[in-house]
DNA sequence: AAATGTACCAACCGCAGGATA
DNA sequence: CTATCCTGCGGTTGGTACATT
C-alpha cells in the first residue's frame, strides 16, 4: 500500500469552486478522462488525483442526471441491491446518468428510514401479542376465579396453577408457532407499501423499463437471475405469489 | 421563533486489486 | 517476481435545507 497521508500534505480538501470546476472540466476535454494524478499536477488544480477523479465522476461528467430519483429506478435499485448488494457502482452501470455516489446515498437514506419503520412496527407488533396474552392470561385467571368460588377449590387452583398456564401457552404456541418473531414477521413487513405491488403489477420494470438502457441484453439477462431471485425470496419469507411484494423478500 | 430531527448531498478515507517499472 | 503506483469501490462523515415540535 501507498502512504497517501504524506503525497496528500498540502493538497486542497473541501467543497469544489466553480473555477476548480471549470479547471478540472476544460483539462479533461483537452486530455480525456484517466490518470488522475496527472490531472491534479497539469491542471494547476491543488487537488488530489482522487479528489478531482470523484468531482468529475459524481459531478462534471456529461450526462449526468439531476434532480430526484424516479419511482422506476427506485425499482431497479431495490431490485438490483436484492441481487447484488452493496455494489454500488455494478447498480450504477444500470441506470444511466445516475453514479454510484448517488444511488448508495439514496438507498442509504431510504434503507435507514425502513429499517426504523420496520423496526418501531416490529416493537409494536410484539407489544400487540404480549397484550393479547396478558389480556387471554388474565380472562382465564378471572373464569377459574369464578368456577372456583371457595377457598377448597382455590387450593386445588393454586396447585394446578402451572399447568393451566401451561397448557395455555401451548394453545398459544400452536397459534403463533414455533417462533413468534419469525411469525411477525411477514404480518410486519405487509404494513409496508412497496414498490414492487405497483412496479410489477404494471408490469413497468420488467417490461419498459430496462430497454431505456443501451444494455438491453445484459439488463434482460439481469431480470431473468432477479425474477429467479423473487422466486427465492417467496420461499425465505414462506409467502405465496401475492404475498410477494409485502412479504419482505426486498424489503428490509 | 427557536430548537431539534430528518433527508439529502458532496466529499473524504481506507482498502483492494490491477498495472507497471 | 516484487515493490510501487494508480484507480475504483464502498463506508463514512460533515454540511445544509427543510420539516416538525
Amino acid at each position: 500500500m501507498m502512504d497517501w497521508g504524506v503525497v496528500q500534505q498540502g493538497w486542497r480538501k473541501g467543497p469544489w469552486t466553480p473555477e476548480e470546476d471549470k479547471l478540472l472540466s476544460e483539462y479533461v476535454k483537452l486530455h480525456g478522462e484517466g490518470r488522475w494524478t496527472s490531472v491534479a499536477r497539469g491542471s494547476g488544480l491543488n487537488r488530489s488525483g482522487k479528489s478531482c477523479r470523484l468531482r468529475w465522476v459524481n459531478y462534471l461528467r456529461p450526462g449526468l442526471k439531476r434532480g430526484q430519483i424516479t419511482p422506476q429506478e427506485e425499482g431497479i435499485i431495490i431490485e438490483l441491491h436484492a441481487l447484488w448488494g452493496n455494489k454500488w457502482s455494478t447498480i450504477a452501470r444500470y441506470l444511466p446518468g445516475r453514479t454510484d455516489n448517488e444511488i448508495k446515498n439514496y438507498w442509504r437514506t431510504h434503507f435507514k428510514k425502513r429499517e426504523k419503520s420496520s423496526s418501531h412496527k416490529q416493537e409494536k407488533r410484539k407489544a400487540q401479542v404480549l397484550n393479547k396474552k396478558l389480556q387471554l392470561q388474565q380472562q382465564q385467571e378471572q373464569q377459574q376465579q369464578q368456577q372456583l368460588g371457595d377457598d377448597k377449590m382455590k387450593a386445588i387452583n393454586f396447585t394446578s396453577e402451572g399447568k393451566i398456564h401451561e397448557a395455555q401457552e401451548k394453545q398459544e404456541m400452536a397459534f403463533m408457532g414455533p417462533d413468534l418473531e419469525s411469525q411477525c414477521l411477514p404480518v410486519m413487513y405487509q404494513d409496508i407499501p412497496s414498490w414492487a405491488d405497483f412496479m410489477v403489477e404494471d408490469g413497468v420494470l420488467w417490461g419498459g423499463l430496462w430497454n431505456l438502457d443501451d444494455q438491453v441484453d445484459h439488463a434482460s439477462n439481469c431480470s431473468k437471475i432477479a425474477k429467479q431471485n423473487q422466486a427465492t425470496a417467496f420461499s425465505f419469507a414462506g409467502g405465496s405469489d401475492n404475498t410477494y411484494s409485502s412479504a419482505g423478500g426486498y424489503i428490509f
